[in-house]
Order: C-alpha cells, then structure tokens, then sequence
RNA sequence: CGGGCUGUGGCGCAGUUUGGUUAGCGCGCUUGACUGGGGGUCAAGAGGUCGGAGGUUCAAAUCCUCUCAGCCCGACCA
C-alpha cells in the first residue's frame, strides 16, 4: 500500500528534505530565540562521536585542551584591525551586568584569538615555550541574518585550536598537518565524506589569516560545504597581543600563530552528504546506534532471545539497542529506525528463532539477508564495515561525477550549477561579480598536483561551486 | 538591512474575498479492543485567548488601525 512518504523528497524541495530529517530524526529543534538550536539526544549523541573522533586526532597531534571564558572586552577584538572589521557585523555585545551599564562592553566570543593571544604572551618567554598548542570545546556566538539549523545558527558548538610557533615554516606545517591528519582524516575515515582540500583565496580568507586552507564538501543536492578550516595567521596577532619570545641567541623573537575549527556545521553536512528520501544514513564510524534489534514479536521466548543477541553484539564490539517495544507496530518502529540512519537492523521474531537465524538488513541500501544466529556478531561487524565503504564510495562517485573541468566562464557557470566547476584560477580571478551574480564562489585553490595551493598563482586551479 | 509572504489545538492546513449560532480537517496524542514480518484496524476521548492590542458592529478568525513574531528571496558568514 504506497503510503505518503514520510519526508518531503530530496528531488522534490532539498531544504524541506533537509528539515524534514532534522525534525523526523529527532536531531534539533529551532530554539526559542531567533537562530538559536536546540541539539536534541540523538543528535547530540552523533556531535559527542564526533567530539571524541576529533578530540583523539587533535590529541595525537599533542594539542592539549583548555578553557577560556565566553566574555570578551571589546578593546580585545579591537587590536587586531582586520579582525574587528570582519567580525564586528556579527558580534553579539554585552552592555549591562548586574543591573548596571558596565564600563567597558563585552563580546559574546565569536571566536577567542584574541583572549587566547593575550593568554598566550603571558605564558610564552623563551623558545622553549614553544611551541604552544592549545584548543578547546566551547559555544561561540555570531549573529545570523539567515539562520539554519547546523549550517548557519546565532549559537554553535565547535571546538578551536590556537598555536603559537617560533618559525613560520614550524606553523606552517602545523596548520597542514591539523588540514589533513585531523579534519581531512576525520571527515573521509569517519564521516565518509570525501573533501576537496584546498586554499582559500584572499577574498574568502578568514578576518587577521595570512592563509586561510579549507576542507569542502559536495552535498547530495550539488552544493558545496565548508567543513572545517586551518589558519596560518602570520605574526598579526602575536604582534597585537605581544606573543613575543627570546630565541637561543638571546634575541627578541615574534611568534607565529595558528587557528583552525570544526564545528555542529559537520551535522548539517553528514545529513546532507548521506541521506536519502527515507531519511538519515549514518556511517558506522559516528553512528550512536550501529545496529538495532528489532524484535517482531515477544512469543516463544523470543524477547529474551533478543536481548542475549543485543547483548552478544554488544560484547562483540557493536553499539547496539533492542528495540523491544512490542507493543508499537513492527512497520513503525523499522520506519523508525531508518529515518535515524541506524547502519544495520536485526529483525528478530518467533519465525526466525525457531530456525536459529535473523533477518539483517543495511541502511544504506536497504537489502536483506538471512543469517545464521551462530555467525550474526561477524555478519553485522562484516555488514558495518560495509556501509562505512559504501557510504565513502558513494559519496565520492557523486563528488567526482559533479566535478568537472572547465576553461571559460561560461563553463564554470555550466558546472557550477550541479557541482564543482574544476578552472584554471586566472579565468575566474577577476569575475568575482559575474559568479556572485551566479550564486557561485571560489572555494578554495589547489596546486597542479591537486595539493593545498601554496599561493594565488596563474597554475593554481579554482574549484567554484553554490555553497552554503 | 531591502523585496515577497504567513501567523487558526503539538505539527501541517481549510475557513477570511461576501462578518452570523457549538471554529473544522489530516497527522500526532490518550484509553480500550482486535492485531502484528514495512508508518495496522475499529471505537471512544483530550486538546484552540484564531500572534497581540485597540477600534467598527446587535454580532469579528473574518472588516479597519497599530504592533509583534516567523518564513522565503537578495547582500555577509564556521
């Protein structure tokens, strides 16, 4: 019986699909503010796996985490010319506290270079201090005209590293290496989303970077997404706030400065790398629920059947639930379950049991199988593996599909509609109103051999596409 | 901040043009029964200051004035 379908489908409005996912997964809910989010459990359970993912990467890094308060005086955004102009549209400020005007207003963070800064010429004296590699989880504020939920919110969760260096080429490299080992790693290995990494052009730079690289994402409706991005930020902060240093010679040095980010953004992204018009689809890797039990029916014994192979599973290694809620149709609960992107379902009722096996079935291609009780933990650990590739696979097959290789604007305007337009940066260079009239931008530059472009140059390639 | 639109049970909407008696519908929710391998069926229920304020009128969801909020499209952004 063909039923309405439960979300508006991708092909027939994207943004409805999309909040039809947020609200149908239990994911977020608009706060009562304007651009403010609610992170609902399931949603929040998926931020917190990626939480620990990033947190071990940045770790291994030898980053270590820290704290710095939400308020910031506002002669701090101040100091950094560049800086303040970028950000002062979107700051939120603090007039009054405790009932009074305060003397000197507070900014709500829309990111803590600044507080950091002057944190980190208190602590840094000597070469030995560096270099200095801090980062932290917090909430950051940045007032919004046009909020949506994960992509754009007034308030978002992200987590910020800060790093000081004695050489530029030392923070350099530090700022690819948290490019690639961290959030490239991170996004291909966990998320399954393939990335184009690449160079920021000076336009799209962040306010106070002398360099500004980029991991972008292809969304399922040809837009892209900006996942997360690294800083090199020259000597303009260490020189604001006076991170300065004696080297081994006894000389007074200026530091070099790193930032980069993540943010709840990534959940905006995962939604729309991976799902599909039955919902959510989640890669195993940050999936909260790698595998449901879906008992059909409690007869003959067959629920605490279920809950010794939830429990097996879980001994196994799998993040599992049994859904024992027999009382709630069979159809509804699988609905369920597939609209929150769990990787794979195990169907269990009497039927099964009596001939010792289960019904399996993946999520990202809705097939079932038939298997055995006896080797169920390898067929899901086998199965989850699966969709984690598949996922990849997927994703990186349409990224690559949507990329194509143009060498006049006509062209990028062609392929700009449906992907990423591939273009030497020269034909683009100049035409920034012609691709703005376009809804296009530059994403981000990378070199002949398809790395982070080291400069603006004529060989660089420019990879333009809608974003977000 | 410019242009367009919308505010009616939790969600989605009808009703407004042409004022009229208990303001409807779908989904969801509650209770019960029967069910059960892809949003099950039936029955009985709960739930609404019609965004807010003022006005016109015998009578306002409906007409008038003001106001607030939200959405969409543009310029800015992780």
């Amino acid at each position: 019986m063909a039923k309405a379908p439960i979300i508006t489908p991708q092909a027939q409005d994207f943004p409805r699909w999309y909040q039809d996912v947020l609200a149908k997964a239990e994911l977020a809910d608009n706060g009562p503010a304007r651009g403010t989010m609610v992170i609902r459990p399931y949603g929040y359970a998926i931020w917190e796996r990626m939480v620990a993912e990033v947190d071990a990467r940045i770790k291994a890094t030898g980053a270590e985490n820290a704290y710095f308060p939400l308020f910031i005086p506002e002669s701090y955004l101040q100091r950094e010319a560049e800086h303040v102009q970028g950000f002062s549209p979107e700051l939120a400020v603090v007039t009054h506290g405790g009932g009074k005007e305060l003397e000197e207003p507070l900014v709500v963070r829309p990111t803590s270079e600044t507080v950091i800064g002057e944190f980190m010429a208190k602590w840094v004296q000597s070469h030995r201090d560096l270099p200095l590699l801090l980062n932290q989880w917090a909430n950051v504020v940045r007032w919004e005209l046009r909020p949506r939920l994960f992509l754009r919110t007034t308030e978002f969760l992200w987590q910020e590293g800060h790093t000081a260096h004695a050489t530029e080429a030392d923070a350099a490299a530090y700022a690819r290496r948290i490019l690639h080992d961290v959030y490239e790693d991170f996004m291909v290995s966990v998320l399954a989303i393939p990335v184009v990494v690449g160079r920021k052009t000076s336009d799209e730079r962040f306010a106070g970077a002398t360099n500004t690289m980029t991991c972008e994402a292809l969304m399922a409706d040809g837009k892209a997404l900006q996942m997360g991005t690294s800083h090199e930020l020259g000597q303009n902060f260490a020189r604001a706030f006076g991170i300065a240093f004696q080297d081994e010679s006894g000389t007074e040095q200026t530091a070099w400065t790193t930032s980069w980010g993540v943010s709840t953004r990534m959940m905006g992204g995962l939604v729309m790398a991976h799902g599909d018009d039955a919902g959510l689809r989640l890669p195993p890797n940050v999936a909260p629920i790698q595998c449901v039990v879906l008992l059909i029916r409690d007869e003959s014994g067959a629920g605490e059947r279920a809950a010794l192979i939830a429990e097996a599973l879980r001994t196994a290694g799998v993040r599992v639930r049994l859904d024992d809620r027999v009382d709630q149709s069979f159809g509804r609960r699988a609905t369920e379950w597939e609209l929150k992107g769990v990787p794979v379902r195990v169907e269990v009722g009497p039927r099964d049991l009596a001939e010792e096996q289960a019904v399996v079935v993946r999520r990202d291609t809705n097939t079932k199988s038939t298997v055995p009780l006896a080797g169920l933990a390898a067929a899901v650990a086998d199965l989850l593996g699966a969709v984690q590739s598949s996922l990849l696979d997927e994703a990186r097959a349409r990224r690559d599909t949507a990329t194509v290789d143009v060498s006049d604007l006509d062209g990028v305007v062609a392929a700009g509609r449906s992907g990423f337009a591939r273009v030497p940066w020269p034909v683009v260079r100049d035409e920034g109103a012609a691709l703005r009239a376009e809804a296009l931008t530059v994403r981000c530059l990378q070199s002949v051999d398809g790395g982070v472009a080291s400069d603006e140059g004529d060989d660089t390639a420019a990879y333009v596409a809608r974003a977000y």
